[in-house]
RNA sequence: GGGUCAGUAGCUCAGUUGGAUAGAGCAACGCCCUUCUAAGGCGUGGGUCGGGGGUUCGAAUCCCUCCUGGCUCACCA
């Protein structure tokens, strides 16, 4: 397609001998749309071209040579260069694309980059609550999109199944296994035994060693810890699969800290023969405080077990070797900030290629908390993913049977649009930003929410469905039709596409994503308000239903890479 | 206390990397369905962009400082 910015760019760049780069990055979209499609600010040259802005501006215009078809006028505003694109022209390539590229906005993609995306991570035999909810839509979506876009993906999930709570779980198993079903409500139950167990400890010391004792053991191969430990493990991830399922979330590994148990005596071979490691306290660290960590990176504990750090050095060194990383990218809450940062320093240390370590990034995100306080586990204070998706789907349902009764898949539906407004809910802001869980928010499903999108879609899907889905051949479409501005307003989002997919892995930031579907919406609904779809001008009928029919093809796409399914109807 | 992140309308948040008159949604109030789905569209009210300095043609955005809140600061993950 047609690059405006940069062809405006370029022209700029010769006209001023100025670097492109530099022009470029200035052009900006204007707010106002009557200031133009892009515009060129003259204050930025100003200085260094010792002239007046309006004088910069007056030179350009003088001397641009620029394609009179794709640029058909320049304004100058107060100290602004105003461009003004032939519409008809981007309007024409958008919509060729859309009809002939299957998975339109892939263009740009044709780098052959491995990722490798860290991300749910639950702990095993604890229960899915809605904090881990962010982490896995919001991997998943970075995800999909890599995918997407070409790179080869490997989603990790690397779960909790490693650690001092196993043999405290294993104690309890022994004290009470028998009082309990597992096969029933496996993760329930063992977080009943868990926090039994967790009150005996404090209690008595001599249980607390059993438990180490029993950690000690697992780590040593024992036959009956392990087979304990496996089933605890089978019995959650059975458990985790069921919510999985419903969010659509898939992984190409389950590799979690247990995987990693046998491979850190590596990482301290490395780092010993570094000359990095340091004793402190009876424990091996590696100080950073020459690199501004204050916090020396404990690899190993007093009592001579490894500990996460160390398991997760091993990770990184497993990842470069196996996966051969471009980016390791590891989406975990704001919590582990620290954690990270040590990692990915000790990571330096490990004799890997610099790709690697340069190719590590943490994405952050912020707490959900409940409306009484910080979510425990321990304290019985949370919200169960399955049931906050449960009480969506019981919404939409009766949302159905308000609205819409003979509907046919009301289940099927309901699923859709309930599970779409929770995963919209956890994408649609800054990721970074701390959440307070209001579940009536959630449940409402007016305004910029999931269901409006879905909505949107459904509703470009019945104006084709009124043409019996005949929808006109592009070559039959008159693009003169579509210069109205509430067409223009939704190619220019469309031809917007690309960008904001790129956008969204610059930054980690899905969010980015999710806000466009929703500006899409709003001028895909204004167009469908103002405007008779199905009319009596044959002509302006059919280059109005492309439209509708490219819409719904970006919408549906966009929805797809957040995790969220399109209803047909609803 | 150190580090770090955040603070924009009553509430929840955008703000294109320093640009033109700071925008949405929710909530409130009004209007629009014999018409392609009203889970929609339109309108009204609502702002010291936490405070104060500074940088410059220009600051919600960059720097300094203070205030408030979150997270974190050695053997949990």
């Amino acid at each position: 397609m047609t690059d405006f910015k940069s062809e405006i760019a370029s022209a700029i760049a010769i006209a001023t001998k100025i670097e492109k780069s530099e022009i470029y990055g200035y052009i900006e979209v204007p707010k106002d749309i009557n200031n133009g499609d892009y515009a060129f600010p003259c204050f930025k040259l100003a200085k260094a071209l010792k002239k007046a802005p309006q004088t910069i501006a007056e030179d350009i215009k003088n001397n641009i040579t620029i394609d009179n078809n794709k640029i058909l006028k320049i304004d100058i505003v107060s100290g602004y260069l105003n461009f003004y694109i032939n519409k008809k022209i981007m309007a024409e390539e958008v919509l060729e694309r859309i009809e002939n590229k299957e998975d339109f906005g892939k263009a740009l993609a044709q780098n052959n980059k491995n990722i490798v995306i860290d991300y749910s991570s639950p702990n095993i035999a604890k229960p899915f609550h809605i904090g881990h909810l962010k982490t896995t839509v919001i991997g998943g979506a970075l995800y999909n999109i890599y995918k997407y876009l070409g790179y080869n993906v490997t989603g990790v999930n690397h779960l909790g199944d490693y650690g001092t709570q196993f043999g405290k779980l294993i104690e309890g198993y022994k004290l009470w296994g028998n009082e309990y079903d597992l096969e029933e409500n496996p993760i329930d139950k063992l977080a009943e035994i868990y926090k039994r167990i967790n009150e005996l400890c404090k209690e008595d010391e001599n249980v607390l060693n059993n438990c180490r004792e029993n950690f000690k053991l697992l780590e040593q191969g024992d036959e009956y810890c392990t087979r304990l430990w496996q089933e605890f493990k089978d019995l959650s991830i059975k458990e985790f699969q069921k919510i999985y399922d419903l969010l659509g979330t898939k992984f190409d590994s389950w590799n979690g800290e247990a995987f990693y148990a046998d491979k850190t005596d590596e990482v301290i071979k490395i780092l010993k023969d570094k000359g990095v490691l340091k004793e402190s306290e009876g424990a091996i660290i590696v100080d950073l405080s020459d690199v501004g960590i204050e916090t020396p990176c404990i690899v190993c504990k007093s009592n001579g077990s490894t500990i996460y750090a160390t398991r997760d050095l091993a990770a990184i060194l497993y990842r470069a070797r196996t996966y051969d990383y471009d980016k390791c990218i590891y989406v975990t809450s704001y919590e582990q900030n620290l954690h990270f940062k040590q990692i990915f320093e000790v990571a330096k240390f490990l004799g890997l290629d610099e790709k690697y370590t340069k190719g590590l990034e943490h994405v952050p995100y912020g707490f959900v908390r409940l409306s009484t306080g910080k979510m425990s586990t321990r304290l019985g204070n949370f919200v169960k993913v399955e049931d906050l998706l449960n009480d969506a789907i019981s919404e939409a349902k009766r949302i159905i049977e308000e609205k819409n009764p003979d509907l046919d898949n009301k289940e099927e539906t309901a699923k859709k649009v309930g599970i779409g407004a929770v995963i919209f809910n956890d994408l649609a802001t800054s990721r970074i930003k701390d959440e307070v869980f209001d579940i009536k928010a959630m449940l409402n499903f007016q305004g910029e929410t999931g269901p409006y999108i879905q909505y949107t879609y459904v509703r470009t899907n019945s104006v084709l469905e009124k043409v019996n889905n005949n929808k006109p051949k592009f070559k039959d479409i008159d693009i003169e039709l579509l210069q109205d501005d509430y067409s223009i307003n939704i190619i220019k989002l469309i031809y917007n596409f690309e960008d904001i997919l790129n956008q969204v892995i610059d930054k980690s930031e899905p969010s980015i994503l999710a806000r466009y579907l929703i500006d899409l919406s709003k001028a895909f609904s204004l167009f469908y308000s103002e405007n008779k779809i199905i009319c009596d001008d044959k002509n302006l009928q059919e280059a109005r239903v492309y439209l509708t029919y490219a819409t719904g093809k970006v919408l549906k796409n966009g929805a797809k890479l957040l995790g969220i399914e399109m209803p047909e109807k609803m």
